[in-house]
DNA sequence: GATAAAATCATCCTTTTGTATGAAGGAAAA
DNA sequence: TTTTCCTTCATACAAAAGGATGATTTTATC
């Protein structure tokens, strides 16, 4: 690829022709050398045949060159971006809502009863309550609607 | 092309051995040839260039063969769905919600207790309080969170 | 180990929210 | 025109939510 690199453009066909040229000189010298150095034939013949073989590659690649041009279609997908949540992890630490507070919060904005909070969480509704009430101070709210309003805009819940 | 995949695949170095064993063959039986007949020196010098360069030009198009195919490329590109909120107004007529039972479904979501939205809508609380029960009936939910919860999940608000 | 933060629970009290029920005026549809 | 639906409002009661405060127990963290 890189020597097919060197031999190509305009200047191609006469290094081509020089090759050539070079070669049945080589091959008229090898003629005599056969004859005076009859033992060292397959030498020769391995030279002879990696010469050509060498040339056959050259000559495949220069040819199949134009067809090796890769072709990019860049197909454009538009993919609808309601890609998956991520927690605003900056804004939570900032306000200061531990997991806890998170949770409940979760919870809330699916419209779950501390009740049904307390139930799901192992706890007495007093500790929801609790947690609740540490939440709207922390997001500055009053209300459960508030804090979920707030909080989805926050990204701190989906 | 076509040719090269006649003897490709894993019988491919079984015949490029069989060949190599042929063209050793071919060579030898040469030698002979040109010892006795070596005037036809030129003709055999001109098959055994034709013959590996053939080779060569084999070799070449069966490597490069892998950098023929085309490459697609898929790009994904994310399209923002932040886009305008669209109304479902198929869910809301099936649900049966009027007007104002919507507007005060969106207060509500917005963080608004029933007395504000009384206060905003120029009404009583009582009749706040009827619209949402309404409105909680035809949701077939109990609270104002789970309201706004299904209510989001239904496009019918934002 | 001490200190701080988080988590747990409780009690008392107020506000908000939700339910049930009834009623009346107005607009649209049958 | 009658009926139905929407809208409005009211009263009374029940349930849920929220605020204030205090206390105990974990759990980190230094």
């Amino acid at each position: 690829m890189t020597l097919s690199k060197f031999i190509s453009g305009k200047k191609g066909i006469l290094i081509y022709g020089v090759t050539m040229a070079a070669i049945l000189f080589l091959l008229k010298w090898l003629e005599m050398r056969l004859i005076i150095i009859d033992h060292a034939f397959e030498i020769y013949a391995v030279s002879i045949a990696v010469l050509f073989t060498s040339l056959g590659i050259w000559i495949a690649i220069k040819l199949a060159r134009p067809k090796i041009k890769t072709i990019f279609v860049e197909r454009i997908v538009p993919v609808k971006n309601d890609g998956p949540f991520v927690l605003n992890v900056e804004e939570l630490s900032r306000l200061g809502i531990s997991k806890r507070e998170l949770e409940v919060l979760q919870l809330m904005s699916e419209g779950f009863s501390n009740n049904e909070i307390a139930d799901k969480l192992f706890l007495s509704v007093n500790t929801i309550k609790t947690h609740s009430s540490r939440l709207f101070e922390k997001l500055e709210v009053s209300r459960r609607t508030q804090a979920i309003e707030k909080a989805r805009r926050l990204l701190i819940i989906p």
